[in-house]
RNA sequence: GGGCGCUUAGCUCAGUUGGCUAGAGCACCAGCUCGACAAGCUGGGGGUCACUGGUUCAAGUCCAGUAGCGCCCACCA
């Protein structure tokens, strides 16, 4: 029976059907089997509102590889898909869309119908994102699909939070956040667009309160908001500026030395102005770092407060008056500068939610008093500069162009501003290991694994620190936090909540009134009309629920068999940039509810870059979108590359073309159109206009839309293909074929050399799969399949099949070899695997080797190959090595020169026999593939490709092949590589042998040298062996 | 400011504990429409392994320094 495949592998048609059929046969549908081993992955959540993006297709494919690779060796093998809610970013996206198309902003539509809105918006994309992820061939249970805030996490989330709570885990705290004082809310940094704008610089005197020694009356700050100065806790100056300038100028001077033309002008400024700086300033920059380190105090005008002068590197010496006025509350580096100095006293916010300054901006000064609480920031600024003139201790103002934060969705400034959040303790408790160490506990003692090994130091330095996790966020998309608020006598709490074990309360020392925490929602009025609750306005960090996923999918808290089975899940496959955000966090949460583990294993994958070595993004526009990389190449191709790329160090730089619309030719993404601000690009062949395509682009009415391309991909679809042409030899041949067993040492030599390579083949995969080597698995599958079968097993196998005896046979081994090929690839691309395994199944049912057996319904679901180890044969693969290289080498000659056909065929034939030894059968497949047998049959056409001057072609050719014996053989490489040691081994004794070496090195590099000799000594026993072994045959 | 990584062919990247004549794909050159595959076959050209120094019998590989590039964390998702 034989059946004819079409020429070119079709992705679309296979994706569709196979797609279809597995899902209709429930393969990637899991039930807890105590029979079998568990393997469980859980799938990084993608952002509901997400478009699959390269990032994506990368991660996803990982995994994918790995859930069918364990699934063939026979776990019981879980990929559990869900979502992620991702307050901010689904938010945004939802409030943006409110704005454009209805012009109305949340507030507008009030808590509840937002976040009806929300879900509306999640349920349709969620679909599409899933759906993708699914095209993807990606074999997660569908049907287990979870979702941050459906009912299961949203339990687990209030469990946790509950039982932290109640542990006294979860406080109250301050945090800087970016205010955005017009909408009233904090902003997120991706929303915060950085505006150069031109703007003031104010100087104003600080008079010093106690003066330790020195002249100095006062002390002069610049600043560009001066309204922040009510709330300055202290002054910073350099500590040491003198060491701190000589420092720069000798680091300067040894860039000079080696910049190039450009740089040097520029340094050369730069160090001029510090050498002037030196000499104006430096005098009066110690002075003040004296005056720190004596303690001085100042006392802040227009208030009164006194305000230490403190020594800091922050303030630089290089720059402005030398002092720096540190406003804890209302900058992110004053902050950090409070942080290291906390004893200065707490931060004074200045401001109220709406932009106004607070009570905080009251005070005396000089027997007046000032107050400019009420005022809008801005008036403030006014007022702040004019009554610091009133009272003389304004200096000067100067123009300037300074970069502000605006808030990109209301246009206005941001301020950052102290606030109230709730916080979860990472530190220890009562000396007993807390969230964070018990979670670098488990990765110090080798109970989660990272791979690669280096990214376990992101971790633990990350953790080492233990700060607190912020977990509150002013949203309403989100977990809101379970904790309400009421102003009422312990009493009435006792009497409502005794004997009730899932409500706990506690007292907020700051203002007197109770914080309940419940696991259930609690009607406002249930402590009756006089004491109201009020419960807390905000949301969960995402990253809460997000930590507790490995479980809160498994069903916990309840005690569920999928628990219970496949918890801890075996290996989490992630980006490098969420360790400390997510992978840290998930294991203590895993620890703290379930005292286990989340993973085993974490495989960090790399990055893809976009051709110019950047992230890719949606706001530089440089994305791939992987959905056209699988129109244009397939599914396979894409999944190939991306398992391809997967190395442990390196990212990956992936160009990208734009597809005209019109001629389809492929124009290459330059610089300068990201940004996405290039809205029409023309194309250089048809001259046609066209809008540059991606993951994020918006469609245009005007203008048709390119679909993105690399060629990248090529290497994938055409080793799809390769593939589907192999079987398809194999199905023009099988006519006759009859599945029987094979007696391996009967096998002819070639037979035995590509199953010797098939068994290493299978070995090297699998043991590279076990390490996460994923490119290694990719290349190793590649070079066997085409390298291998196809370029040599198969050339060898076509004169066999038109022997009627010898045919039976080898179409057993092909089969066989197809068969073991396709589910070594299955894994990778699954696609094309199914297809061609359904194909076999028609003509070749029972198959397999060493005896064959009825094929699976579905490659997806067949055993892993393994192989005899004894099949494995080194010297049988060197054997066909040599055949290899001389058949090159013959057809290099032939492809180089004109040659006498007598003269080539006699040398030829004395080469052949000389390499195949008694391999004799291999004479006629080198004769074969070296193309020999056709210069037999007639004038060889083929011109004089290489003048020879001094020698005639004929004699070149003959050297060559009777050079090649001696050059290609194992034996001369072996012989030359001897050669080389024994000159080092002498080389090694003449040291030793040296008196002085031997009187003066320590006795240990003595032994050291020893040693070596006699390693090396070993080594050339060994390979004298060899060298014996294979002249005798 | 702290941490991590990268620099190998024109391009994108491999190169596992030091031990090959440093590899692959694409691109390039020459030749092939021979019954699986032109998305192919055969052969070829192309590298001071960023630079400087060190360790070693032996360095792309280990160490130190220099230069360039990138990422993460400091605030946030």
């Amino acid at each position: 029976m034989s059946m004819e495949l079409p020429k070119h592998y079709d992705p679309r048609e296979a994706q569709e059907r196979w797609l279809r059929f597995w899902t209709e046969r429930g393969f990637f549908h899991a039930r807890p089997d105590a029979n079998r081993q568990p393997f469980c992955i859980v799938i990084p959540p993608p952002n509901v509102t997400g478009a699959l993006h390269l990032g994506h297709a990368l991660n996803n494919t990982l995994q994918d590889v790995l859930i069918r690779w364990r699934r063939m060796q026979g776990y019981d093998t879980l990929w559990m898909p869900g979502t992620d809610h991702a307050g901010i970013a689904t938010q945004a996206v939802v409030e943006r869309r409110l704005r454009e198309e209805e012009k109305k902003t949340r507030h507008d539509l009030g808590r509840d119908e937002l976040v009806k809105r929300i879900w509306q918006w999640k349920d349709q994309y969620e679909k599409r994102i899933l759906g993708q992820l699914s095209e993807l061939g990606c074999s997660c249970d569908w049907q287990r699909t979870r979702f941050t805030l459906d009912p299961v996490c949203a339990r687990a989330v209030r469990t946790t939070f509950f039982k932290m709570f109640k542990d006294g885990l979860i406080f109250r705290g301050k945090r800087l956040v970016n205010w955005d004082a017009q909408l009233q809310t904090s902003v997120a940094d991706d929303e915060v667009e950085n505006v150069k704008q031109k703007g003031k610089f104010y100087y104003f005197r600080y008079p010093i309160l106690a003066r330790g020694s020195g002249t100095l009356d006062h002390v002069l700050i610049g600043t560009t908001r001066p309204e922040t100065m009510l709330g300055d806790t202290a002054v910073a100056v350099h500590p040491e500026p003198a060491r701190e300038l000589d420092k720069r100028e000798r680091e300067l001077e040894a860039n000079l030395a080696k910049a190039n033309e450009k740089d040097t002008r520029e340094i050369q400024e730069r160090l001029e102005r510090l050498r002037r700086r030196r000499t104006e300033m430096l005098p009066h920059l110690e002075q003040l770092a004296e005056l720190a380190h004596a303690g001085t105090i100042l006392e802040l005008p227009l208030l009164g407060r006194k305000i230490p002068l403190i020594a800091d590197r922050y303030a630089d010496p290089e720059k402005g008056t030398g002092a720096v006025k540190i406003t804890p509350a209302h900058d992110y580096n004053d902050y950090a500068v409070w942080e290291r100095h906390r004893a200065t006293g707490e931060p004074i916010n200045i401001l109220n939610p709406d932009g106004s300054i607070n009570d905080n901006g009251r005070g005396e000064f000089r027997g007046r008093a000032f107050s400019y609480s009420g005022l809008d920031r801005m008036d403030a600024r006014r007022k702040v500069v004019e009554d610091l003139q009133e009272l003389g201790l304004f200096d000067r103002e100067e123009d300037i162009e300074n970069t502000i934060p605006l808030s990109d969705r209301s246009k206005t400034p941001i301020e950052p501003y102290l606030s109230d959040q709730w916080f979860v303790r990472m530190g220890d408790v009562d000396n007993q290991p807390g969230l964070a160490q018990r979670a670098i506990d488990a990765v110090k003692d080798g109970r989660v694994k990272f791979t690669p090994e280096r990214y376990g130091k992101t971790y633990l330095d990350w953790l080492g620190e233990k700060r607190d996790w912020c977990i509150s966020r002013q949203l309403w998309w989100g977990h809101r936090i379970p904790i309400w608020y009421v102003y009422a006598p312990e009493n009435e709490l006792k009497r409502i909540f005794a004997g009730r074990d899932d409500v706990t309360w506690r007292l907020d020392e700051v203002n007197g009134r109770w914080l309940v925490c419940a696991l259930e929602d609690l009607p406002t009025d249930i402590l009756g009309p006089k004491y109201p609750l009020e419960q807390d306005p905000d949301v969960l960090d995402t990253w809460f629920s997000s930590a507790l996923w490995p479980h809160s999918t498994l069903g916990w808290p309840e005690a569920t068999p999928e628990l219970a089975y496949w918890y801890p899940t075996s290996v989490l496959v992630t980006s490098r940039d969420i360790i400390t955000l997510w992978v840290a966090r998930m294991v203590m949460t895993g620890l703290y509810n379930l005292d286990k583990v989340p993973f085993h294993h974490v495989y960090i994958h790399p990055k893809i870059l976009d051709a110019f070595g950047e992230t890719m993004s949606k706001t530089k526009g440089n994305g791939l979108d992987p959905l056209d990389i699988i129109a244009r190449y397939g599914t396979d191709a894409l999944r190939f590359q991306m398992v391809h790329l997967a190395t442990e160090t390196q990212d990956s730089k992936m160009p990208v073309a734009n597809v005209c619309p019109h001629c389809d030719e492929l124009v290459p993404v330059k610089m300068e159109h990201l940004g996405g601000k290039t809205r029409k690009i023309t194309c250089p062949s048809c001259k046609k206009p066209f809008r540059p395509g991606g993951p994020w682009h918006a469609v245009d009415p005007e203008l048709p839309t390119a679909k993105q391309a690399s060629e990248r991909f090529e290497v994938g679809r055409n080793f799809a293909n390769k593939l589907w042409n192999a079987a398809r030899f194999l199905f023009l041949n099988l006519e006759g074929y009859k599945p029987e067993a094979i007696r391996h040492e009967a096998l002819p030599i070639e037979d035995r050399w590509i199953l010797s390579r098939l068994a290493t083949t299978t070995a090297t995969v699998t043991q590279h799969l076990e390490n996460y080597r994923f490119s290694e698995v990719a290349r190793t599958i590649y070079d066997f399949t085409w390298s291998e079968f196809c370029d040599w097993y198969i050339e060898m196998s076509k004169r066999r099949l038109s022997d009627a005896a010898a045919k039976p046979l080898v179409q057993r081994v092909l089969v066989g070899l197809l068969d073991g090929i396709l589910r070594l690839v299955q894994p990778i691309m699954p696609f094309v695997a199914e297809s061609i395994w359904q194909a076999l199944n028609e003509v070749a049912f029972e198959r397999g080797l060493p005896a064959p057996e009825p094929a699976a319904e579905s490659v997806v679901i067949a055993p892993w190959p393994v192989l005899p180890e004894s099949w494995r044969d080194a010297a049988m693969e060197t054997r066909i090595g040599h055949m290899q290289e001389l058949v090159r080498a013959v057809r290099e000659v032939r492809n180089r020169y004109t040659v006498d056909m007598k003269t080539n065929l006699d040398v030829f034939v004395r080469c052949a026999e000389s390499v195949a030894g008694d391999f004799r059968t291999l004479t006629p497949f080198i004769a074969a593939l070296a193309g020999v047998g056709r210069l037999e049959c007639g004038p060889d056409t083929a011109k004089p490709r290489q003048s020879a001057t001094h020698v005639t072609p004929e004699f070149e050719a003959y050297v060559s092949l009777q050079g090649l014996i001696d050059v290609s053989s194992e034996t001369a490489r072996l012989q030359k590589q001897l050669a080389e040691k024994l000159k080092h081994i002498q080389a090694a004794r003449g040291k030793l042998g040296n008196s002085n070496f031997v009187d003066r090195a320590p006795a240990d590099v003595v032994q050291q040298q020893r040693d070596l000799v006699a390693d090396l000594q070993n080594q050339i026993k060994a390979i004298e062996e060899n060298l014996r072994d294979l002249q005798e045959g």
